[in-house]
DNA sequence: GTATTTGAACTGACTGGTCAGTGCAAAAAT
DNA sequence: ATTTTTGCACTGACCAGTCAGTTCAAATAC
């Protein structure tokens, strides 16, 4: 067992296929819901035979976990790679948070099943996979977190502002409005819906008024 | 204390039953999604026979749907309750959207679970009630349009403001701030989430940089 | 006042269908 | 030669919706 040893990471066959099965789960969870979509209908949508689902993830529930961590890794990296790049070109951190709502929007804009089906779990109570949502939700925030409480530390945030509401209100912020996008304006660019939500962001939550 | 009174009207026992099933129902769906929620469960929860869940609704989901246009009429009363006392105080447009995003956080504080079913179901698409939502989200942001709207023209917000993305942008802050709050932090009162919001909200948002 | 009727409200066993997950032999890919 | 995929028949649990029968309080009759 264990995995062949083709290389770790590399691109097997079995990797494609898992990958086959990410991309047709994660628009029919998001359309349907987690209960509401079959596993038939996964394996169809993927161009592959049932028995191959179960040949690739022990159950229905493991396939949609190991989703869930796949998708939120992704975004973390993102938000990581925005926040650092900005304090490398020696920017402040309304600059890196403003840098962080466009990686937010890049990554919805290429992955909007995906955070249709993520904030649509969120939330929920009592599921086989809590845990792994609240770890992989802790992971994401806590980027935001962090900003907010370097840019307390260096004065440039008041430090009457609550990090753990503020990051939470900043990830809603760009989360409903993102999805508001989508949803219901998907003609207009990014750059414009950037745009708009800097506006929000910028003189506010820096230094009082 | 009279109460089976004969009012000819509607018989209060059916009313009283209904209530009832929107209560069970509405935690249930909201901890385990609409699909995953059995009539057999609603109908325990509630105190009540299978039965008695079809003679009052047509079926599972008219029942939900029901309960979403019931829950959202009493958020949209609230929110324009709390818009129209505020103008009534002569108070301004930043004092009426402070206003409501308090009546946000009484809404989300005393319904909680009504707030992450929606959530959970808003963004999603092909779904039976879809147009239903779509019809009783436009009557909530409706009023945070419209208050915004009310700003520009007084003057009181820039011109350049996105009223349609901004109202989402904030109803997002409120609604991911405030389930924050109710899943992490329950302990914190309503106040003391209310004054972080506020933080966010005031000086922004408001004319000029 | 007591007996009888009426019908809306409610009950819960039952039905017909659906779906997650299994088992396995043969085929294909590497 | 081994790993991976296929195809398909099968099972057992579960569940939305049905329906014949019951309850009970108000209305009417006596």
């Amino acid at each position: 067992m264990e995995s062949s040893s083709t290389r770790s990471g590399g691109s097997t066959r079995r990797e494609a296929t898992r990958q086959k099965l990410y991309e047709a789960a994660v628009t029919l969870i998001a359309e349907q819901g987690f209960s509401a979509t079959t596993v038939d209908e996964i394996a169809e949508r993927a161009g592959v035979a049932k028995g191959t689902v179960y040949y690739n993830f022990a159950s229905k529930s493991v396939l949609f976990e190991e989703l869930l961590r796949h998708g939120v890794g992704l975004l973390t990296a993102s938000l990581q790679e925005a926040a650092e790049s900005t304090a490398r070109a020696g920017g402040s951190k309304v600059d890196a948070l403003d840098a962080m709502v466009r990686a937010g929007l890049v990554f919805i804009d290429r992955y909007p099943a995906f955070t249709q089906l993520y904030v649509a779990e969120l939330w929920r109570t009592n599921r086989a996979w809590q845990s792994t949502l609240m770890v992989v939700r802790q992971e994401a925030v806590a980027v935001v977190e962090g900003v907010l409480r370097e840019g307390v530390a260096a004065g440039e945030f008041s430090e009457e502002i609550d990090v753990q509401l503020t990051a939470a209100a900043l990830v809603g912020m760009v989360l409903v409005a993102a999805l508001d996008w989508k949803s219901f304006q998907p003609e207009r660019s990014l750059d414009d819906v950037h745009a708009a939500l800097s506006r929000l962001l910028q003189g506010r939550v820096s230094g009082r008024a």
